[in-house]
DNA sequence: ACAGATACGCTACGGGTCGTAGCGTAAGGA
DNA sequence: TCCTTACGCTACGACCCGTAGCGTATCTGT
């Protein structure tokens, strides 16, 4: 979402409108297959929307923002299905991601949004509440099934479940971005079986199954 | 290193000069300190090395070759020093490669230049040999550690045991990045030791030490 | 010593993108 | 209806890109 949207006073004026908003951010997906984020330009989105340039400027900063709105819908599809085991919702979530990642819109632009909020403190925490966040809520959401199911204990203190929380998830996310982009070898069935079991049962018995 | 280098058939005429090589590396470092990855331009690069732009792009391509050379002499500092049990070992590396990340120089290229990877072949090969290389090293080596010390089984077949290999680098290197950059929480003792107990004692140990 | 070959510094250039200003027009709200 | 804001359009200076052209510098082979 641009910068209005919320907590809004009901301005007087003409209002934005809706419709070029989401033709906008349709318009920067398409521009982020065709081009990829370093040859996506302001100019190309707002033809591509069928909109004039300066309408980009009044919702968004610039390319940064920009590109993380458009994006970050795209998280929204990620859903952890209940499969009855903490083994197959963890492999399902890292599929899920994966495919994610396999997208071109999502494979250029999120490695370069993460590059642009090291320098970008505004950034980093648009980045944080409009994708991470949305990441986030699949790992809690397992562990409490896993937890209802006894297959992992229920933590007393909340400081540190919360840290546990999000170790798994720098664990579980890093892993299979690193592998899909940096490694650049497919996240299959195959892999996603053998991290998972490398995440429950740990490197001493993961290595003879 | 520059598209020569190697395999030269010593050819006439006047040679490149070295020390231009080294003083163009280390004004593009000190221009990701300064500018960061996006605003960072070949000219600034060369005036601060004291060069004409023209010789920067008789040597490389542009701006992402440049930079990938720039910062991969960074990781040669990577050791792995001989702590005497895996545990140690891996704390050691996941902090050492924290400190890579927390160097300005790094944090603000390493996800640049693989986001730019996404859709450059040629690039991504180069940031394999000249980076990841480097750091797969590490892993290697404290495996073969630690079968020597019996803390992990020999994996027979070797195909299996590179498998391995590279997913145990995924994961440690991949939830460093991610903690470091995404998450943009700091990689200190804790979090290593913690991390470490993760990846070898698996999810359901790690929950109660 | 001389000739050939290549690197270097410098200048200049067309092409592209940026982000903004200014203006007239369109569309809601009081 | 009047007020306010959004929109489309044009134009603009500033910056960076990547290359061409030229004279000079440095090394190799004869």
């Amino acid at each position: 979402m641009p910068s209005h949207s919320l907590t809004e006073p009901a301005r007087s004026g003409r209002p934005r409108s809706a419709a070029a908003d989401a033709a906008i951010l349709e318009a920067t997906r398409a521009s982020l297959v065709d081009l990829g984020w370093s040859k996506l330009t302001m100019g190309d989105v707002a033809s591509r929307a069928g909109v004039a340039k300066t309408t980009l400027y009044r919702r968004w900063a610039g390319k940064n923002e920009l590109v993380v709105d458009a994006v970050a819908v795209l998280f929204d599809e990620l859903e952890l299905p209940d499969l009855g085991s903490l083994t197959a919702d963890v492999q399902a979530v890292v599929l899920q991601f994966a495919a994610l990642l396999e997208r071109p819109e999502t494979r250029t632009a999120l490695m370069a949004v993460v590059a642009e909020s090291t320098r970008d403190e505004a950034l980093r925490g648009r980045i944080r509440n409009s994708i991470v966040a949305r990441q986030k809520r699949l790992v809690l959401q397992g562990r409490e099934r896993a937890q209802r199911r006894g297959e992992l204990p229920v933590e007393p203190d909340a400081e540190v479940a919360a840290r546990t929380a999000d170790l798994i998830f720098d664990v579980i996310a890093g892993a299979v971005v690193h592998r899909a982009l940096v490694s650049a070898e497919p996240v299959d069935a195959d892999w996603a079986r053998r991290f998972t079991l490398l995440l429950l049962k740990g490197l001493g018995s993961a290595a003879s199954p």
